[in-house]
DNA sequence: CGCTACCTTGACGCGAATCAAGCGGCGTGG
DNA sequence: CCACGCCGCTTGATTCGCGTCAAGGTAGCG
């Protein structure tokens, strides 16, 4: 296959990036292994999680289809293995190949369906909703470990805060008041699934 | 041209619904002339506003592409008039015309750019950034009316809480209190911009 | 072993939501 | 043509969620 001769592997290290924001992309990402976050800087510096990437992910083709500079920047959450294509290889691809095109329209139309759910949500719901929302949002991107609760991700409270469009405390306290009350449990980084069902009542209802 | 045959023009009165979120798409909507809001409602009925559009824009073609139902629903802000083009003769003209595809993939690519940095806007700013940011966003879709202050769209307080994600009060006040610093004018559902820099100001700078 | 980076917990204050009351424009009907 | 009622807006009072500040605590790492 042609993909093998214009593609590289590179490894990324947890916290490397692996493009950064405002600048001109030069091909696609695509993750091999691993596990990465896109990230946004508001104007304050405070970073935004936007999306997560795993395994089979593909990453920066808007910005590359666009032909604007990245919006977002990627950050490796724990080392990872990142394939690059280039521009020129991709863009001929997508030429030449229709269903490749359809099927980036596809994954665009969805992307931009979630973005706009997710506003909708940071707008309007509460912090302790879209910290329940979050946590099952995190369960659906990684699954379980082996024990079928442990959540297959190591993820910091800086980090879940900015997932949730909160403040680190409030995140550490929201997350310790669901341990409290019996709907998770808090191991370092990781955070175990205790009680799905109140999870999503959390998550929906108001008052 | 073919198209000719294959659209059909309506009319909608203000407040009349184009398309209903969570029905399906049987093809794509051309604003012929007038203005409509985008909008998608929370899990309590909230509407919260994901967009615009006036002459010239298109609209649905996320769900008619991804094949999807609807994740917002289209309204008119004021009577306009609205081409219909059916699904079946839009997906034969984009898999034969692939000027048309990239075209529309870059048209995605962008919404999800603008809708990204919505985000890290809504979870970052205060409500008082984004009520500047929302006057000047809506002079950047609308542009002004003949005396080049008004910006040229009619927008109830509900409205336009919706959009900047607050209750109605609180844009109430906002707005208010920007008169009296005298960054803007209110004439009922008009907005007149006296003082852009200041605005430009307010969205941006913290503290 | 100590340093640094990150997390936790409490106290406090502010921003914005909610509640509540009154206003004003507008359409309807008498 | 005016009175009435409705709807959306305004403004004030109150409440409360969440951010910020501050003071330790803990764990990983050189």
């Amino acid at each position: 296959m042609k993909l093998a001769m214009n593609k590289s592997c590179n490894l990324f290290k947890r916290g490397q990036y692996i493009f950064h924001e405002s600048t001109y992309p030069h091909g696609l990402f695509c993750i091999n292994r691993g596990k990465i976050k896109v990230v946004q800087s508001g104007e304050t510096g405070k970073e935004q999680i936007i999306r997560f990437g795993k395994e089979g992910d593909v990453l920066g083709y808007e910005s590359l289809l666009s032909g604007e500079k990245y919006s977002c920047s990627a950050v490796a959450l724990e080392d990872s293995s990142v394939c690059f294509i280039s521009r020129s290889f991709f863009l001929d691809l997508v030429a030449h190949n229709t269903k490749l095109a359809t099927q980036l329209v596809i994954l665009l139309a969805n992307d931009l369906r979630k973005a706009e759910e997710k506003l909708t949500g940071l707008a309007q719901k509460t912090v302790r909703e879209r910290t329940a929302e979050a946590i099952l949002f995190l369960k659906e991107i990684f699954g379980y470990e082996t024990d079928n609760i442990t959540i297959n991700i190591n993820i910091s409270r800086e980090e879940f805060a900015s997932l949730i469009g909160a403040a680190r405390e409030t995140a550490t306290r929201l997350l310790s008041e669901f341990k409290d009350d019996g709907i998770v449990e808090l191991y370092g980084k990781k955070i175990r699934i205790l009680n799905t069902h109140k999870l999503i009542q959390t998550a929906n209802v108001r008052i």
